[in-house]
DNA sequence: TTCAGTGCAAACGTTTTGCACACAT
DNA sequence: ATGTGTGCAAAACGTTTGCACTGAA
């Protein structure tokens, strides 16, 4: 394989923090960092990064997927029909995200979540973190949804997708 | 296996909404229902189940469990080490889970997130829903942890408790 | 030279499904 | 009588791991 020239590395860095940066990973960091504000599922990133290598095995993503969001170059997203759905994030501070349940699209919110929050028997409780996913339409599938066009390819899932918006 | 009462026909009903209660799904219910204010996967709720009923097998209760989400009786509270993890749920209104990450406890929150969240590339998008989990450590274990002490049986996963409460 | 990363394949744990049978309605 | 629920076992699924090897440091 061509050799790991200093802008790669760099770009390495980044996405493995202290982890070595292969060719292999390069290839994975960048397929990654090209699907930006789109939510991808592992076996997805293994497909689009094997169009530029396809000797690139299951594994070898699981373990760059995992070390990629050590460095916190991904994030986790939550789960869709089982498998984990993670975003490049390039944002570090903390905020949460709005997913597309139509076409996967993701954006930042910032978080609406005050430290302490109230209610029921969660007084005693000592909040150390949270996990927060808004789910809904991006402007285009929602646009789409006016037109009384159905849906593009839908890979909604029941599953993750509460319905709980606006009802008390 | 003993007939099925009418109190328990109600009881059903309200685990099992139109399903058919059946003497093992009673157990179930039963179980789940038991366990208020605490988390149990599948598996555990399984376990407990057998506990009253031996004989009850394990896609019985993956079954009786789809069945139970199904009619609101049970909510997903998230993932723990793969697992789905549900919580039972008196409440039918709109509100999320406090976690406890050392013993599993649950309480009811209340939503603190607004229709529209700001922020972001968010702008575009129409929610249809949210999922919010709060981590943390209930009074017991809180105590547990101010006295210095290991916490008990510690469920803890890293997976699912993302460290980001007050962060900016 | 050393040790982290790789690919393959096998293993793992959770969840789903096909089947024949039992039972609630 | 009808069709849903049951138990068992096997399969499916995403994910992890053991191994010998390659390659970055």
């Amino acid at each position: 394989m061509a050799a790991v020239e200093p802008r790669a590395r760099d770009f390495g860095r980044i996405a493995y923090g202290a982890g070595r940066a292969s060719a292999q990973r390069l290839t994975i960091a960048r397929t990654a960092d090209a699907a930006r504000g789109r939510a991808f599922s592992v076996e997805e990133l293994a497909t689009s990064a094997r169009a530029q290598d396809p000797g690139i095995g299951l594994a070898t993503v699981y373990r760059a997927v995992a070390a990629m969001e050590a460095a916190g170059f991904i994030e986790q997203l939550g789960t869709r029909d089982g498998a984990v759905l993670y975003a490049r994030c390039p944002s570090t501070s903390h905020h949460h995200h709005m997913l597309c349940t139509a076409c996967n699209a993701v954006a930042d919110v910032a978080c609406p979540v005050p430290e302490q929050p109230s209610g029921g028997g969660a007084d005693g409780f000592r909040v150390t973190g949270h996990r927060l996913v808004l789910y809904g339409l991006c402007g285009a599938c929602g646009a789409d949804a006016d037109a009384l066009v159905p849906t593009r390819e839908s890979p909604r899932s029941e599953s993750d997708c509460c319905g709980s918006a606006g009802d008390a």
